[in-house]
DNA sequence: GAATTGACGTTCT
DNA sequence: AAGAACGCCAATT
């Protein structure tokens, strides 16, 4: 049950979803980077944990990284690179678990 | 209840 | 330049 956390009438989880499902396609942006666009009163550990109950549903969490662009969420993918794999279907590059050229494909929320 | 742990990030040594 | 310290806040033990 995530009813508590309310932001602008809107839950909090589906803020974070609503933002994850805006990135554009070979796109990417960061946890502290939708945590700020949500108001800097939630941390990113709090979009973290809202895109780790994002399981189930069809958003492109891949999407998302830290932010040195580090895949700090990959092993939640499931085993084998899953991430590194949706994010190289894209045209993103991906080396030892950082995005190839973060600050080109960086995509801030608006 | 207390302590620990994160899909994080900034600031201070 | 690198690492510790914190703020953050829900979940778990």
């Amino acid at each position: 049950d995530w009813k508590f956390m309310q932001i602008n009438n809107k839950n909090f989880f589906e803020k974070v979803f609503e933002i994850t499902a805006r990135i554009p396609y070979g796109r990417v942006t960061t946890y502290g980077a939708i945590a700020e666009f949500l108001g800097s009163a939630r941390s990113a550990r709090m979009v973290g944990w809202a895109l780790n109950n994002a399981n189930t549903l069809n958003i492109p969490a891949h999407r998302v990284v830290n932010r040195n662009g580090l895949l700090t969420g990959k092993r939640h993918f499931g085993g084998n690179n899953i991430m590194q794999q949706l994010l190289e279907s894209e045209g993103i590059k991906v080396e030892n678990d950082r995005i190839v050229n973060f600050d080109k494909i960086f995509w801030k929320p608006e």
